[in-house]
DNA sequence: TTGAAAGCGCTAACAC
DNA sequence: GTGTTAGCGCTTTCAA
């Protein structure tokens, strides 16, 4: 009994076959196998004499012996390629997850979170979702050079990228992407229209599109504007305090600040008090997000640009989701879904 | 083209099988196995034929199939029973997960998380679970009747959980916890020893353990004390806020508090500065958890039971790590691990 | 050292 | 309706 052998030696529970309740129902597996599985064109008594065996025996079915015919795992991964240090700081992603969250739920399929935290993970994770324990997954916070879209479509597996990415790895690699340029000249516009002629911007890291395509509206709007005027940060709080207090010494006269996130903002706001700068008053501040939890509490209110995140991350759900329905036929084209770029709006509070 | 067929008709990348690799390496399939998994005990000539082999043809063991015969994942499950709100607003699990998450990977086993959301998802969860998706799982943010240990101990899935459990389901149920009662003693000591004769306490959710715990560290230092100057909340800076008002309009003559958190003793220190009294000086304030990115940054800085709680996530994964590794023998007795208390310290800082 | 062959537990034709 | 049967892709004896 000490070594392994083809017989089953297990070592907790013995965990109950579907050969073990055919025999006690008196059935064959092919009916158990059908009453497990919502029991269609079974009689309801044999149903029942199988469901009391299951019942008794608590037997639950091998996923991998399922997934192994049926190719099927109801389990999609989201990927954030972030140190969990952020992940977990940033409200974004909590959002984001909810929507998700909801809408797989709603389809019955397991949300797998996996985070990239160094370089070094990426292979385990590549193994992960190349091992086929997902039907398919949602990326996240892919930098310039990410591997993950490439190893994804290596493998065949069905995916939706958190934002566009740099480079199409695939012809019809699907994402989700908020306007974030449209949304930047609408900030920097309403800033413009208030009147300021020395206007700034705190920018994210720009090996993000977001980021990139932010700086780009604001250029947009102007174009000939002064370099002097733009610091490049990291959307974190820290990070955009920092910029702010460097674009108070390039720039003395600066008389407003378009922040590329909430979280910069709300740190520029407290940076311009510290400086003796009255929002709006002496220097108007407009975020991006409209985080909840950051921009009605501020002080003064922020005025941003909207972005619905949690719809974000459901859509992401509802596109894999529709290509992972969309398998099977020929009519693939018909059904393909396309990605999405989400409108944004300008949320006027008291701070421009 | 149109239907499904035993044949194999797929939609997107066809991926290659060990079947596919052995033809094209003009081997069998156990020589590729064999290579696939390490390579022992083959000519390095064939190895490297097959590696390459593999390589032409991006092959990837298909994990279903292998797990069905090796009952192995190399993944490990760690189920959040709380909204992610929650989840993602509290440090506690980001550090928690950070230890979790570096001892995994050491161990070359993912990481999958699971949030539990509403009372649906238990349902899910449960399936995840005991369809064998994973190796083993640790369980956190258990409330008192949550079905989640019993539905891992009925399908004999491996588990550690965070913090001790109100009743064990299983005689040798595996957790992790601090020593929550010990660190509370701590705490109220040193306020006492102070000469604080005034000394509240706002509590945690008294349906988890932790918060049980310390309540009943307060009461050994204090076991006469005044029902008054105990105020239950919920571990949240909303909840901790409100409750440091409660205390301050019953018991106006307070002059110590300990909080079983320390984001509820900074909403403590708020609303005592709100209410016009100096800290230390009029009211002693410890909290509970030495939170770096909190409790060094308030003012003034916190005194706190310090928990290493990284470690604790690093302790849970290793345990977990220890049981699925001690599988195989008779010897089990021996090497079957024991739950961990960790212990506490106090940090002084500016408080109390 | 290598290959042949027997399953792991399940689903899905297909036949009755 | 129900049972029989043939795999899904892999690992692992066992023999050569």
């Amino acid at each position: 009994m000490t070594e392994e052998s083809a017989q089953p030696e297990r070592i907790g529970v013995l965990r109950p076959t579907l050969e073990a309740v055919a025999e006690l129902a008196g059935v064959s597996r092919a009916t158990v196998s059908r009453v497990v599985n919502g029991g269609a064109g079974v009689r309801a008594s044999l149903r029942e004499r199988v469901q009391r065996a299951v019942e008794e025996l608590g037997y639950v079915p091998n996923q991998a012996a399922r997934t192994l015919v049926t190719r099927r795992n109801d389990a999609v991964a989201v990927v954030v390629a972030e140190p969990e240090s952020r992940v977990f700081s940033d409200p974004f992603f909590a959002q984001q997850l909810r929507g998700i969250g909801k809408e797989l739920s709603a389809a019955d399929s397991q949300l797998v979170l996996l985070l990239v935290e160094d370089t070094g993970d990426y292979q385990r994770v590549g193994r992960y979702l190349a091992g086929g324990h997902v039907d398919g997954a949602l990326l996240f916070s892919l930098h310039q050079d990410d591997p993950l879209p490439a190893m994804a479509h290596r493998v065949g597996l069905p995916t939706v990228i958190g934002g566009r990415p740099w480079a199409a790895t695939d012809r019809d690699q699907l994402y989700v992407d908020t306007d974030n340029r449209g949304g930047a000249r609408l900030a920097v516009g309403h800033l413009a229209a208030l009147g300021r002629r020395r206007i700034a911007t705190i920018t994210g890291p720009l090996d993000q599109t977001s980021a990139a395509d932010r700086l780009d509206g604001y250029r947009d709007i102007l174009p000939d504007g002064d370099p002097q005027l733009i610091a490049e940060s990291d959307f974190t709080q820290e990070g955009g305090g920092r910029a702010m207090a460097e674009l108070l010494a390039r720039r003395p006269d600066v008389d407003a600040v378009f922040a590329a996130s909430d979280l910069m903002a709300s740190a520029a706001l407290r940076v311009l008090r510290e400086h003796g700068r009255r929002v709006p008053e002496d220097v108007a501040v407009v975020g991006f997000d409209d985080l909840e939890s950051v921009a009605a509490w501020t002080d003064p209110p922020l005025t941003t640009v909207r972005q619905d995140i949690e719809d974000m991350g459901r859509l992401m759900a509802r596109l894999l989701l529709r290509r992972l329905a969309g398998n099977g036929g020929a009519d693939a084209a018909r059904t393909t879904p396309a990605s999405v770029i989400t409108p944004t709006r300008l949320v006027v509070r008291a701070s421009a």
